[in-house]
DNA sequence: ATAAATTATTGGAACGTTCTCATAAAGTGT
DNA sequence: ACACTTTATGAGAACGTTCCAATAATTTAT
């Protein structure tokens, strides 16, 4: 009886203790779900904790404790429904395994990634999951790693460095889809949208390989870049239509710019399938309802969220687990498009 | 030179003190930014603090001061653009006022819901920003003050209670776009998609209130609900394409039921503008590329995002204020769709 | 010169937990 | 009855900050 919260203040173990006409000690074991505090205390505890509406301090608790049952999530592009799928696997399979997920977006922004993750390493969380914005320096895992933090990289690869990764097979998931273009007669196939980075890069490679494997030339003319979002990709068709004449297929560097391509296609009186071959990359839950329902590439992006999560997960369990690189292999989801 | 940090532990105040020959409170003092201190005291601990790699403890700090500087953002459904855009607009106003926003998904489960609310609870977050999952109770608002946490609600209403709220004036947005329809001479409209929550209460309410005023009868055989998804709308739109035959014109609950409705038309060989009539609402970033670019009723996303953040931000600063509710009046934005 | 005010710095007590020991009480085996 | 284990509980030192109150050194006013 010798904590009688009159004041203004949160209420503590030390209130709950008196309360409870026990220490704080044994407050603290309760809370913890410990076996040594025989049923009897323990309910008069949590009943006591209950009436005072008393709530856990959960920074005393990991300052202490040094430890944190958060993970920080950074992602690049919300407005990509892509990103949003991944981040909805990854998520459900962290909280699963009891974890808070706190998500923070740095919008292709560089200086935002860096003050996120500075904001994440003070408030000390658990582990990182992140897909890099673009232009991020391929030492960013060695200095997270630095860190003492867990970490697992999403989606972009940060060159050869040694640090977990999920993500997807874009050189033969793009491979496959020209392939199924070629394999349909069509000679002459654009890629469309795009403009930088490392996925840009491997998509690119599987185009080009196609080409090779199938002994079409590659022409630099009909990769047309833009910028990953709708507009990109429809002005990338408009340019093509344009300018291209007599191309009638093309594979798009993702979902995004196919749908941007399908509106520029529509506005000229043409419909994909029918009057032109058109494939997408992501296999997003929104392709399934396009006009028409768009032909891609799936890499399951929910699964990609999950896998990172478990990389992440074992990282955490397991600090000196050796690196692990998970590559979603793609398969071709054919609809109405191409 | 009394703490010469040898051991594995993380650096703290007091090694960074005793490098630089002061004492800890200096290097509070420094770290703060405090004017007490002379340039070349703080210039002395700023080095011994990048030489030893010191890292700011947030939780520490926090705990002793009784204070945080993040924002919990909680969300229910990420898949969706509109939330997307709602976000982005949302994070960059608080970020840009200082704060670090964390972000968090329900997917519409009320059970985790209340998981992250007690989560945000117990790390002690400044203030939170949420659009409640749907049927959360209208006393949510209440309890959340109760635990002394400022609070702005987004997008749906939650009864007639007293809270900080950001959201459309839906009712005046749908009425807006029936308005438009019937004046192009359709009598026969359809509303599709919407499943449940105040808001399809609210434009179900001006669909209906644009009919009366144009002294139309409200058929109930027309308003087709569904889930607000691009699946929904595309079911709605078979539905009624196959049993309220005539029927050429349709306001849809928001854009991704458009774009279904949009997808479902097209599979009929019609074509939304010259063969139906059909209206979105939310004007999301998408509208302006979907095949055919869709007409739909403009609330600004990104402003109500901002809106809600200046809110809370408000709310933050003096608890006392009094209540705000932010309506963002809607405009029609006229594309191809009708 | 002295008092008063200002400037630069500091010790130590919080903040609310966890966790290691320590101890007291009760049970067990001989 | 005794030693010995087991069970239930508690005291107090951390964790890394902040900030009040105090002191020491310097300047200014008289």
């Amino acid at each position: 009886m010798s904590k009688p919260n009159n004041g203004t203040r949160a209420t503590t173990i030390l209130h709950v203790a008196a309360a409870a006409n026990v220490s704080k000690s044994t407050v603290s074991l309760v809370l913890q779900g410990s076996e040594l505090i025989p049923a009897e205390t323990s309910d008069r505890v949590r009943e006591a904790a209950a009436k005072l509406g008393y709530v856990y301090n959960r920074r005393a608790a990991e300052l202490r404790r040094q430890s944190s049952n958060a993970i920080g999530v950074v992602i690049n592009d919300l407005r990509n429904p892509f990103f949003a799928e991944v981040l909805v696997g990854l998520e459900r399979k962290l909280v699963d395994a009891g974890y808070t997920v706190f998500m923070a977006h740095t919008n292709e922004d560089l200086d935002r990634q860096q003050k996120l993750l500075t904001a994440m390493r003070e408030q000390g969380i658990a582990g990182i999951a992140m897909c890099p914005a673009l232009g991020t320096t391929a030492s960013l895992p060695k200095t997270v790693k630095s860190w003492g933090i867990p970490l697992v990289v999403m989606i972009r690869t940060l060159g050869a460095g040694s640090y977990d990764f999920s993500g997807a097979d874009n050189s033969l998931g793009v491979q496959q889809a020209t392939d199924h273009l070629i394999k349909a007669g069509h000679k002459r196939i654009a890629f469309l949208g795009g403009i930088t980075g490392p996925v840009l890069q491997q998509r690119l490679d599987g185009y080009k390989a196609s080409l090779a494997k199938h002994r079409v030339n590659f022409d630099p003319e009909l990769v047309i870049t833009s910028p990953p979002t709708r507009e990109g990709g429809h002005n990338a068709m408009v340019t093509l239509l344009k300018s291209r004449k007599g191309v009638k297929a093309a594979v798009c560097y993702n979902d995004l710019t196919a749908f941007g391509a399908l509106s520029a296609l529509g506005d000229s009186g043409l419909r994909a399938g029918t009057d032109f071959a058109l494939m997408g990359f992501d296999n997003v839950l929104d392709t399934a309802h396009s006009n028409p329902p768009l032909s891609t590439v799936d890499v399951k992006p929910e699964v990609m969220g999950e896998k990172a999560a478990a990389l992440l997960l074992a990282r955490i369990k397991e600090p000196d687990l050796k690196i692990q690189r998970y590559l979603q292999a793609p398969t071709l989801v054919l609809r109405q498009s191409a």
